[in-house]
DNA sequence: TATACACCACTCGAATGTCTATGGGAATAA
DNA sequence: TTATTCCCATAGACATTCGAGTGGTGTATA
């Protein structure tokens, strides 16, 4: 009771990792591995990328239709799931960042009301 | 199943009602309702303030030792509970914030990583 | 006076997403 | 052979949010 804990990144961005998915894949299909390790990368290690949370957000947006999967070899001749973006989920990643990015902006203007 | 919803705002900024609870108080004590009508207003309406979210997260952030409360009447001679920041959510929101600038960092390099 | 309404606090259950931990299989290097 | 990296996946615990509902009190208005 009455923990003391400061937020991990993805609990403070929760609902982000989707659109950090969608938007990797604009890059080309890439399995999960890869996503993780490009979202890690891209972000300098800011974002980190758990297992436990990358499949099921892959399952979800392929359930969802944002993406499609199909297995092949990976570059290291492992077999591997690679996700695709598909139309919908091109949309779907426009209105995503469309938010974030008002989000982003509404949060700045509380933040920046420091002292008037 | 296979659910088609696009998040809304706080379910996307999990985490950040405390932040910006917390910057709220910054400005000076106040009671839950006003806290909730300076957020949507600073915001310019694109953040909502949800009655359900926002009293757990006062009595969360009260449990955490980040604010102090007591009874007083409001600007209307209501009955109403007043919140107050303490050291240790002033020291809280300085951490808080560092992080939602680096996330916000982070996330707009993975954005900006269009076509390359 | 009655009554409608805005103000103010609070709680509950469902839904969602993340984390830690754990499992397995397959290719490659030592 | 053994260790290691790569790759997928799931289970249970946990935290937060949301929608909806409860209850009470000043104040204006009909």
């Amino acid at each position: 009771m009455a923990k003391n804990k400061t937020p991990s990144s993805q609990e403070m961005l929760q609902g982000t990792l989707d659109m950090l998915i969608l938007q990797t894949l604009i890059l080309g299909p890439a399995h999960g591995h890869t996503i993780a390790r490009v979202i890690e990368q891209t972000s300098e290690d800011v974002l980190q990328v758990e297992q436990g949370s990358l499949y099921p957000a892959l399952h979800r947006l392929a359930d969802r239709g944002w993406v499609s999967s199909y297995w092949g070899a990976s570059e290291n001749n492992r077999k591997a799931k690679y996700y695709k973006l598909t139309a919908k989920g091109r949309k779907q990643l426009l209105a995503e960042t469309s938010r974030w990015q008002q989000m982003v902006e509404a949060i700045g203007r509380v933040l920046a009301r420091a002292a008037e």
